[in-house]
DNA sequence: TCTGGGGTCCTAGGACCC
DNA sequence: TCTGGGGTCCTAGGACCC
């Protein structure tokens, strides 16, 4: 992989730019703790039931990788530090990472705490060369953060970010090859990479779609340039058809966003020992909807849908969501709601992960206005202590009717089955293996 | 070896409106 | 009496990315 010193590309030719820092927490671990330098260092669950979020060159040298379940990677590298993850100081770095960005462009886009996409074009202007900018931005970072990173350039989304990737380290055989740190995909080098590419290394391929692709017959990105497109859509959705076709033409008509709004938030938590009882899962929603109304006033928004997901032990998950014709963002209310979609499904085994989801925001301002304006109608106003109260009790009515239709939903019998168990505490007994609870016998 | 927690987007079907 | 087609919203599930 090189690039001649001739082949300097415009911004025409190399309009996007992706950075990715190498091995982030990890990184910023070893940064505040200086010890564990040249160490295997990954951040990640410890427990039974963790995966690796980040991995060091060191573990990595071992075969441990991000997303490997902690139980693997120890017995690969069995003296890997595992640590638990700081993910408020992490934020602090990305922070810092995207003013240097910031300095740069201010037209980009993060990607996670540890990537973003910029487009240089406005930067036509300053006689910005593309390559130079890279390679600057990297020791800025490099300076100012003590971080390393990989730099793509490319014509869109698709090369930049494949650029980026071929521009890291990467382990040969348990041995460390350094990458060039920056990479431009040149015209020459898109035509090699759209004919040697494997399918799962596109931008949305995943093991699913790999494996489709796969028994389709279609094994490389070149594969994908002679498909019929009514075929793939068949197997893969018109949408992932359209996509992935483009790709292996070189096309990619993504744009980089600015200021992306966000969309939804939640919370969820897999359990070292998956829970067994009613009250233990009702506990887990008041728990959660803690966290979540608290993400959600940190980001001054309100929450028209609530979505809860349940996954049990054998990894089969099952999720219930309600629209409310105003938002939420106090914990009682965004617990009720958790709480009536939970009993709206059949917990007959244990529970390994709770979920749950805030989405369709509104701004807080504006829905104080919509519950204001219910009450207005209704009554004659006379204080704003009272307006406050009444607002409350609108609120509290409203509430009562989702709850409501939630349980009409499901019908009669769920809710009564739903409140024979409440009554009575749902036992999820072990039986031979098999599990049971409350007085109904094995399920 | 057996899969986290933060998110995004897509699909398909049903309800409802015009 | 039976029937249309499009648009929007909602719900459940699935796949993917970092």
């Amino acid at each position: 992989m090189s690039n001649s010193p001739v082949e300097s590309p415009s911004l025409e030719e190399a309009p996007i730019l992706h950075v990715d820092l190498d091995a982030f927490f990890a990184s910023v671990e070893i940064l505040d703790d200086p010890t564990l330098r040249g160490k295997p260092v990954c951040v990640g669950g410890a427990a039974e039931r963790g995966v690796i979020a980040s991995a060091s060159y060191e573990a990595r040298r071992h075969g441990v990788r991000s997303a490997m379940p902690s139980v693997v990677a120890r017995r690969l590298c069995p003296e890997l530090i595992m640590l638990p993850g700081r993910f408020d100081r992490y934020e602090e770095y990305s922070h810092r990472f995207r003013s240097v960005v910031n300095d740069l462009t201010p037209n980009y886009e993060p990607l996670g705490l540890d990537e973003v996409f910029a487009d240089l074009r406005s930067l036509r202007r300053l006689g910005v060369n593309p390559l130079e900018a890279a390679w600057k931005l990297r020791q800025r970072i490099r300076d100012e953060l003590k971080l390393e990173c990989g730099v793509g350039l490319g014509r869109n989304k698709l090369f930049a970010k494949l650029a980026s990737k071929k521009s890291k380290p990467h382990v040969v055989n348990g041995e460390l090859v350094e990458g060039d740190g920056v990479v431009w995909v040149s015209p020459d080098l898109e035509r090699q990479w759209l004919a040697q590419l494997p399918v799962q290394s596109l931008w949305g391929v995943g093991p699913q779609t790999a494996q489709k692709l796969h028994q389709l017959g279609f094994r490389w990105v070149r594969d994908l340039a002679k498909v019929d497109e009514a075929t793939l859509a068949r197997h893969l959705g018109s949408a992932m058809a359209a996509t992935l076709i483009s790709y292996a033409h070189g096309e990619d008509e993504r744009s980089v966003e600015l200021n992306r709004e966000l969309k939804s938030l939640g919370h969820d938590e897999t359990f070292a020992i998956s829970l067994t009882t009613l009250d233990q899962v009702l506990a887990q929603c008041r728990h959660h909807a803690g966290v979540v109304v608290r993400a959600l006033r940190a980001q001054g928004r309100v929450a028209r849908t609530v979505s809860v997901v349940v996954k049990f032990d054998d990894l089969q998950s099952v999720s219930r969501s309600q629209t409310l014709p105003f938002g939420v963002d106090d914990e009682a209310a965004m617990t009720s709601v958790a709480q009536a979609l939970v009993r709206s499904v059949e917990l007959s085994r244990p529970v390994r992960l709770l979920g749950l989801y805030a989405s369709s925001f509104l701004d807080r301002a504006a829905n104080q206005v919509q519950l204001s304006f219910d009450v207005v109608t209704g009554t004659d106003l006379r204080s704003q202590a009272i307006e406050v109260s009444r607002e409350q009790q609108v609120s509290s009515a409203s509430l009562r009717d989702a709850l409501d239709d939630i349980r009409r939903r499901y019908g009669a019998s769920s809710v009564g089955v739903a409140a024979d168990i409440d009554a009575q505490g749902l036992r999820i007994e072990r039986q031979r293996g098999s599990h049971s609870f409350g007085p109904e016998g094995p399920v």
